[in-house]
Parts: C-alpha cells; structure tokens; sequence
DNA sequence: AAAATGTTAATTGTTGACAAAAAATAGATG
DNA sequence: CATCTATTTTTTGTCAACAATTAACATTTT
C-alpha cells in the first residue's frame, strides 16, 4: 500500500481498516457495492489474507454487512433505519449531556464550560459570515466536546459509529446543517444547561436537539 | 420433513465466533486472561487462520481487547465502566420503551399489551414461589419485548451487547436480580405506560427502574 | 423466447508455512 | 540478590496455496 514506513507500524491490516474505512465514508464504495477481496488487496498491495480480516475488523461498525459464502457489502441505510438511527442518536447524546452536566457541577469538569462558551462565540461568528463549511467543524466539535465531557469513552465510540453509518444514506446528504440559526439557539440552550450544572434541562434539550434536526432533515427531503 | 440436504453450515469462523463468544460470558475464559490463537484452534479442532478470525469478527463487541502484536485479552470491566454501562443502558431502554409505546399507540405493535401482561402475571407467580431462576429468565424476557417492540433492531444489538459487557465485571455478579418485588413493581409502572401508549411516561419509567438498578447493585457491592 | 439444467469461471473459506515481534530464559555483572 | 543483557522460545502478523461455494455462462427443454 503506497508509502508507509512510518517509524513504528502498528498492523498492516489495521491500516487496510482504515483505509477502506475512509473509502466507504469518502464514497469511493458506494452504498450496497460489493467489496471484491482480491481486487481490493491488488489496489492495496497487500494479501487477500489482510483485506480479509480488516474488512471482519469493520464487521460490527455498521458500514458493512458479511454476508456468508458472499461476501462484503457497504451497507445501505434505508430512510426507516435513518430514523431509528435518529432516535439512538438523540438517546446517547442526551444522557451524555446529563453527565455532563453532573459533571460541571460536581467539579470533574472545570473548563468545559469557557470551552462551549468559546465554541458558541465562534459559531455566532460563522453564522454572520454564513461560513458554513466552518459551521459544520464548530458544529462537529461541540458535539464532540459534549460527549468528551460525559466521561463516558463507549458512548462516544457508539455515537461516532452511528454518525458514520448514518452518512451512508443516499451519499451522505446527512451533513448539510439545514437550518444554522435554529440550530445555534439549540446550542445555546444546551450549554448553559450543562453550565449551570442542571442536568434534567441539558438532557432534555439535547434531546429536543437532536429531534428537531430529525424534523428538519425530513423536511429537507422533499 | 426430512434430513437437510447438504451441510448447511454457514461458516466454520462464524461457528468459533460464537463459541469463543459462550466460553467468554460463561467465564471458561477470564476477565483479563490472554487468550492464545494456537491454543484455542487446538481445542477447537481448527487451524489458527480461523480462530483469529472470529477473534476479529469480536473485535467490537466490548467483551475483547486487541492489542497490536501481543494478542486479544478478555476485556476487564471496571466499576467506572460499569457505571458508564448503565448509563448508556438507561438511554437505550428508555428509548426503547418510549417507542414501543408509541407503537402500541399507533397500532404498529398488537400483541405486545397481552404479552406484557402475560409476563407479570408469571412473574408475579415466581415472586410468590420464590423462584429465582425462572425470575431471571422472565426479566431478560420483559426486556427483549420492549427492545423488539420499538422496532429498533440496532438498539436491541447495542443493548444486548452493553449487558454482555456488565457481565465481565467480577465473574458476573451482575446477573443477581437483587430485589424481585421491587424490580416487578417497577415493571408493572413501564408496562402501564407502555400499554397505553404514553411514550414520556414509558420513557421515564424506564430510565426510572435502570437507575434503580444500579443503585440497588450499588449497595449490593457492601 | 423463457425456464430449467449442466458446465465453467470467479470468489470466498480454510489451511499451513514463513517472517516479525514479544515473551521467557539463561548468563553475566554489579 | 537484583538486574541488565543476550539468546532462545513462543506468539502474532502476513502471505500464498488449496478446497468449497457461488456466480456466470452455455445448452437443452418446454
């Protein structure tokens, strides 16, 4: 595979994994093609043997499904499973923001809050500039910090993996932010929730959160 | 019906899979312990190729930890995580039972009210005759109800899969139901709001009883 | 033509061999 | 006696070959 030779390789199939990962996400196999073993370890230069077990390292991640004596397929997420999806979503976020907040107000957390305070400032900045690209980072780290500050490192890595397969419905139209200036004031209420330590409020408005980006997104298909 | 035709195994590597997967919860394999490839394919009659497949295939399942070039261990669930897992847990079922709720609200799902009912009505039997191992099994079952009842076949995954994890904590301590009359009290309080369709109040009945729970495995631990 | 059947090619499943890394052991040194 | 180092052994990582299964194709039959 290319160029390599970094000091210290962890594993080459790891690095398979990751790179077939990356294709999936990027589009490069799209949703519900197959993935051939021996053409992708030809692309990669590396044995079918590896390809093979970076693709059962994916296994359970929700972009691929095995299905046995055929194969590899990236998995094609129907518009009822985006729902579904939607509705872990919004369940892991918000008991990560409730923890968050437990945790600003027991003192765990000290500086999430300048933190989210910082990160608001500068989405306020993009709204203005309707930078959206940036939007869409800032956007991206709040959540992030969110489930950082939920000391919780499992959710995150559920949250992530649901994320991710979400994206693969119909060519990721999943990322667009609909609606920047609704969904900042969601923020913000958020975060002073989890400020101020209450965490019923940030829990509940996380979850309304993620709800009303559900209703948005639904509108947008139309 | 005859004898079926040809050897319909799916896949030797599946098999092992699920396999290694028993000898981990049932604790053939220790929280900790190392597990070595040449080992277990000797056990299993198979070649070393196939067991580090299924290994792989478990790679992100929580019950195992892989690390490069030294191997998979058993993963060790601590108190932290524990807590972590409830956490998460709460989310998921209180997700669940709210949407199963709003199932049996919208006609979606017929005969999960009587099913309900006809699992308290045996768990209130096992109360009386104290019962304890029949209790277990009915709790599993009232769970997996409401997870299939919301439609949600990701979520009964992520569930199944943060209970299985709870269980590597201390030799599975975890599976003790510690106050069956409590525990059946706060079924009954979910069930009636699921029954009647009020997703919120299932939703906070839910979360409700998993706190509980935990509190209660809490002092158990004294 | 369309469907069923038989045959060939392509792909996945499984295994054993070799290379590389980590763990265990023994010997030397303070 | 502890510990550091060199060496051996064990274990994991990677690959290539073979077997089993599935997909593709041609042939026959209706």
């Amino acid at each position: 595979m290319g160029t390599i030779v970094g000091p210290r390789r962890a594993t080459l199939a790891g690095e398979v994994r990751a790179e077939i990962e990356r294709m999936i996400v990027d589009g490069d196999l799209a949703a519900g093609e197959k993935m051939n073993e021996l053409a992708l370890s030809n692309i990669m230069g590396v044995s079918r043997g590896t390809v093979r077990e970076a693709i059962r390292l994916l296994a359970h991640s929700g972009l691929i499904d095995l299905i046995a004596n055929r194969g590899a397929f990236v998995h094609e997420t129907t518009l009822t499973e985006v729902r579904n999806l939607y509705d872990l979503r919004g369940a892991v976020f918000a008991m990560a923001c409730s923890s968050a907040a437990g945790r600003v107000a027991d003192g765990t957390e000290v500086d999430l809050p300048r933190r989210l305070t910082q990160n608001l400032e500068k989405m306020r900045a993009t709204l203005a500039s309707e930078d959206t690209v940036n939007y869409y980072k800032l956007n991206i780290e709040f959540h992030d910090m969110l489930l950082a500050g939920a000391g919780n490192p499992k959710a995150k890595m559920i949250y992530d993996n649901l994320v991710r397969e979400m994206h693969l419905f119909r060519r990721r139209g999943l990322s667009i932010v609909t609606n920047l200036a609704r969904s900042l004031e969601e923020h913000i209420v958020i975060s002073d929730a989890v400020i101020a330590g209450e965490r019923e409020a940030a829990r509940a408005a996380a979850y309304a959160h993620i709800t009303a980006g559900l209703s948005r997104y639904m509108k947008m298909l139309d």
